[in-house]
DNA sequence: AGAATGGTGTTACTATATAACATTACGTAG
DNA sequence: CTACGTAATGTTATATAGTAACACCATTCT
């Protein structure tokens, strides 16, 4: 089975295990995601499916798709970048990541460091504060691009 | 000496030391980040600069002047706002920092947890990765919110 | 079939940010 | 102290990112 076909499964199952509807849009969203497997901004996602499509999408169709992605944690939003890329670590797909994002290339990487992650946010709760959405990016440059 | 005052001097400092000029524009924009010390986008920073001013500023200029400011780390973007602020912390203004951001009021909180960071950024090394720009960034509700 | 709900299409708009180029201010060599 | 080169600003226009509002369509439940 191809990693695409992997992922059109898991997106399946996560759908409806949710009762949530796996509509047109949003399966072309996705797809265009999986495919491209890294982060893009909304406008250029945009293009790449109005290229190839004979109907034409328009911005507030692919947001929706987007938000609806990322409520499903099947996609997530690179704050630094304006992007959006599909979430690739199902395995931990409940948990929260750190990225590692290549200024050069726009590859990204995706790792589960629960420690780090859990010390973070208890020394932020240790002040009082109580994390709903954290975001962590490191922006740089990976190993083939020094 | 107010706080105020300890931040133009800060500032004036750091701006000599470097051999920058402290222009009118820089020094308005500054000012204004300094009174409201919490995040503000630049158009919003732009309407409280007009609002009390003759002149009127215009885009860009506020663009640059965060852009400077920032460079002089007097200033910082947080990214999940699409907003700027003051940088507090000026005993550690060559570290990086954690951001404590209460989505409520829109408060931060600013600390420096070095070794958490440089635990981090070292992980991020380990697999090839090399760190420009962390965005740390815990968006929740602070003390007084929850 | 009819009603209720959820999703999409479309238009128009708001918000965020920058390119390009003319103009002005500043620091420095002569 | 003046003229020249550079740095910063002013101004216009435009690019990029995201959303409100409302009409229409689809699905499900009765």
């Amino acid at each position: 089975m191809t990693p695409f076909k992997i992922m059109d499964k898991f997106a399946d199952k996560t759908i409806a295990d949710r009762g949530e509807r796996w509509t047109v849009p949003r399966k072309t969203v996705f797809d265009a995601l999986v495919r491209l497997n890294k982060p893009i901004t909304a406008y250029q996602l945009l293009e790449l499916i109005n290229d190839k499509a004979i109907t034409s999408m328009k911005p507030p169709t692919v947001y929706r798709a987007l938000t609806f992605l990322q409520e499903m944690g099947l996609a997530q939003r690179i704050e630094g970048l304006n992007a959006y890329q599909l979430s690739r670590d199902q395995k931990h797909h409940d948990h929260q990541h750190v990225f590692l994002i290549c200024d050069s290339c726009g590859d990204t990487d995706e790792y589960c460091n629960t420690s780090l992650l859990q010390n973070l946010i208890h020394s932020a709760q240790k002040n009082g504060f109580k994390t709903n959405r954290p975001v962590i990016e490191l922006h740089g440059s990976c190993k083939s691009c020094q």
